[in-house]
RNA sequence: GGGCCUGUAGCUUAGUCAGGUAGAGCGCCGGGCUUUUAACCCGGUGGCCGGGGGUUCGAAUCCCCUCAGGCCCGCCA
């Protein structure tokens, strides 16, 4: 069973109304791995709804969690605003400088996320945190933690281990300067918190208004009974012994709420990097990651894995290798012939559920996504066909597609242009058409091969060009030179590309074009 | 120092919770296919399940020890 619908199926048993949650903190760009921390939980909101169960989806962005350092992709002039929270601080511009505030901080990092979610079926139900501390929704909590003060400190230091400061206090007010750093709590009235600042100016937090925040273990612990978050999957940083998710469960409870099971789920490393983080650039973002892949095989790629499993992004050839088991799944799933053995068929139900959890849109036919067009045979179009209407003439011609492409299939052919253009496309997929006989394929082909490309060139200068005279003069010339049509194939794609094996020979020559083939061919 | 995850075929891995003859995909090798979508079909190759010990009629699976890799323990998914 795949472990979206373990997960659905352990929610059910718990009863009641799920409500799955993710939660990051919009410090900078994101990137890859906060895919991760979204899919993890929305995948387990959609296998709830599979099941019947009834089911919400939120994602709560951390914005009143405070700058914690001016990153390398901000200016210097960032210094003033550490401490403060993400919503209340103006966005960069281009240059790293604060911007003229029209944007926040948050937001500027949170729009082309949340475009991004779009883009692979993800339709959140936003929550800003910062609101929730405007509206007032936290500050019944923020009043128990505050009279159960000492338990709280009594849980953290038993389960972290951590030494709490003599005067640690629940509740972080803002100072007078907007920052939540080195204010002093000097007292608790109800609703009023008092305080001194750095600057040695006093005042007071309305904890019904967004006058401060509590620190991260009891904010995280509140917003579940609040919300009524069932499930909420964390990255494995806060699963650790002693760990945000340890200290939350019995906060949570102490706050009255009926806090989640614990779901941890590992991080996404990038191929050969280690763990990707937004403070040091060492990341690639959703953005990018969707110019190149396919939605559904970038959901693919976390569904198919083990929740508890590291994730190697690759967008090298690896991709092909996903695309591929994913085409074949789709167009080939495993039927259970009543001969599988317990194991096979738990294998096969993973698979089928991985692929049903890919689709962008829930409940899409797996079939439509594929479009009727493997990812490696768009690769080869893409490459040998300059113009977009070729490809589309092309598809038509071999029976692909009829007609006009439909949408999809448009934007999948321009990740796919993008990709082949990058940095990231794979050596090993590029063709490169040979101007000449090389040494190499020389040595590859013995008499028999070099015979057959002599009579193919004579047949082809006299043909017409077109895709099935091409085929049949390939056939022709195997027969004629003596050699099975698989070494004939093999000859051609020596000679055209320096591999053993390519794309359909007659459609490569047929676009290459006669006079660079014979040109080709004439050393033979 | 405390803790978590992982180690199974050349590669990616399933199976570990509920012990019962080690499965799959890719790759590779051979064959087939008188249009090769890097396709498809048939056959084959390939594992002392990281190592050692224990429990058991029986261990990849449970227990103990050990080695290796990755990670977490101020904030970070």
């Amino acid at each position: 069973m795949h472990w979206a619908d373990y997960t659905a199926q352990k929610l059910m048993e718990r009863g009641g109304k799920q409500v799955s949650a993710s939660g990051i903190t919009p410090s900078g760009e994101f990137h890859i791995g906060h895919l991760r921390e979204i899919l993890s939980a929305e995948m387990i909101h959609r296998a709830c709804l599979d099941a019947g169960i009834e089911s919400k989806y939120i994602f709560i962005v951390d914005s009143m969690d405070p700058l914690r350092r001016v990153y390398d992709f901000l200016s210097p002039e960032y210094e003033r605003y550490i401490g403060h929270p993400l919503a209340y601080i103006p966005a960069p511009g281009s240059d790293g400088k604060p911007s003229d505030g029209s944007a926040t901080y948050a937001d500027h990092f949170l729009g082309p996320f949340l475009n991004a979610l779009e883009q692979i079926g993800v339709c959140p139900e936003v929550v800003m945190n910062h609101e929730t501390y405007e509206s007032g929704e936290f500050a019944e909590y923020i009043d128990t933690a505050i009279s159960k003060k000492e338990e709280i400190r009594r849980i953290i230091q038993e389960i972290s281990g951590r030494e709490l400061a003599d005067d640690w206090f629940p509740y972080n007010p803002m100072g007078s300067d907007g920052s939540l750093d080195g204010v002093t709590v000097m007292g608790y009235e109800k609703p009023f918190v008092h305080w001194i600042d750095s600057l040695g100016v006093e005042g007071r937090s309305d904890i019904r208004k967004g006058e401060g925040k509590m620190p991260w273990r009891i904010d995280w612990a509140a917003r579940w009974a609040i919300h009524g978050i069932t499930c909420e999957p964390a990255g494995k940083d806060h699963g650790a012994a002693g760990g945000s998710y340890d200290t939350g469960i019995p906060i949570c409870k102490l706050l009255g709420g009926e806090p989640p099971d614990k779901i941890v789920y590992e991080w996404i490393q990038l191929k050969g990097m280690g763990p990707m983080s937004s403070s040091t650039g060492l990341t690639i973002g959703p953005m990018e990651a969707l110019s190149l892949v396919p939605p559904e095989i970038l959901r693919y790629v976390v569904a198919r894995s083990k929740i508890n499993r590291h994730i190697e992004f690759d967008t090298g050839s690896a991709l092909f290798q996903t695309a591929d088991e994913y085409e074949r799944l789709v167009s080939n799933p495993i039927a259970d012939d009543g001969e599988m053995t317990k194991r096979q068929l738990v294998a096969a139900q993973t698979q089928s559920g991985a692929i049903r959890l890919s689709q962008v849109e829930a409940g899409a036919n797996p079939s439509d996504s594929v479009g009727g067009v493997s990812f490696r045979h768009l690769s080869m179009l893409a490459q040998i066909k300059a113009s977009d209407a070729d490809v589309w003439k092309s598809l038509n011609r071999s029976g692909h597609i009829q007609g006009a492409p439909r949408e999809s299939l448009v934007v999948r052919l321009a990740r796919m242009r993008t990709w082949i253009d990058g940095p990231h496309f794979p050596e090993g997929a590029k063709l490169e058409i040979r101007r000449e006989l090389s040494d190499e394929a020389r040595g590859k082909l013995d008499e028999g091969g070099m015979d057959f490309l002599s009579v193919l060139s004579s047949l082809l200068s006299e043909c017409e060009w077109g895709d099935e005279q091409i085929s049949e003069a390939i056939s022709n010339a195997c027969e004629s030179a003596g050699i099975p049509r698989r070494k004939g194939y093999a000859s051609i794609y020596w000679a055209l590309i320096g591999r053993s094996f390519g794309p359909k020979a007659s459609s490569l020559l047929c676009e290459i074009g006669r006079e660079r083939i014979l040109s080709l061919l004439g050393g033979a």
